[in-house]
DNA sequence: TTTGACCTTCCCCTTAAGGGAAGGTTTAAA
DNA sequence: TTTAAACCTTCCCTTAAGGGGAAGGTCAAA
């Protein structure tokens, strides 16, 4: 199988797939004579998985050990469990975050007329004279 | 005032500084006969502002144009308002994809015991075979 | 005059994804 | 058989915001 099929099946551009080999996210693909990679079915499911990990939002890092991990069936799950729950808490510091700066943007943008005049409560707000 | 004192003031390092000037967030600082960046009490101000507006996740293209309207006393308060209110929907856009890996997340981390033992509900609920 | 704390510019790195150029290959149709 | 489209290759550039560190110039105090 040439890129472009392994990309539409897997649903990963294959910009990506090169991306990822460099990364050594995958292993490097075989090479047709004209120098083409070649993939195989299990390099379609290497990228699925790659694909959901990333729309959970695992790094890079994350990913190549957990398809190290995945590989490995002899892997004790509490390492798998560590890097999910790693993960889970930098989410939900990130959620705290854009919660908190959601607070103060809601709350100046309620106060804001928003209109022809000039007087921003949304201005002062970012105006702050420590 | 030099460019070390004007970070200590605002709060914002010497590096970044200097980025945003060349940014055009901020205007050219003077140079002393030696070259050195010279500053004013205003620019200490101005760079509170930015910092300010980063805090609350604002771009730098936002911080541009929101810079522009603060320094326009006649500014309708609706462009600022509409700034505001874009950067709020594209936060809560972001909270809901944090929301959504969570939900997935936490559902898979729940049932995997982290122990010793292979079997692991996070890998099977990433290698999705659609 | 030396030393240390400043300042300057310049280039490199991070993250994850992708645009686009220049050029080689394959396939199918005219 | 030639040609055109659709692939493929590598290489470099861009995004966003922040920073590290080098090499070298300046200033102030001892």
């Amino acid at each position: 199988m040439n890129i472009g099929e392994v990309a539409k099946q897997s649903d990963v551009n294959s910009k990506m797939i090169r991306r990822y080999e460099e990364l050594g996210i995958i292993s490097k693909a075989g090479r047709s004579l004209a120098g083409y990679r070649q993939y195989s079915e299990n390099d379609v499911h290497v990228l699925r998985f790659v694909k959901r990990a990333r729309e959970l939002g695992f790094s890079m890092k994350d990913i190549k050990q957990l398809i190290s991990l995945w590989r490995n069936k002899s892997r004790p799950s509490s390492q798998v469990k560590n890097i999910a729950m790693k993960h889970i808490m930098e989410l939900e510091k990130k959620m705290a975050e854009i919660q908190s700066m959601l607070g103060t943007l809601k709350n100046l943008a309620e106060h804001c007329h928003g209109d022809q005049r000039p007087d921003c409560p949304i201005l002062d707000g970012l105006d702050c004279h420590k």
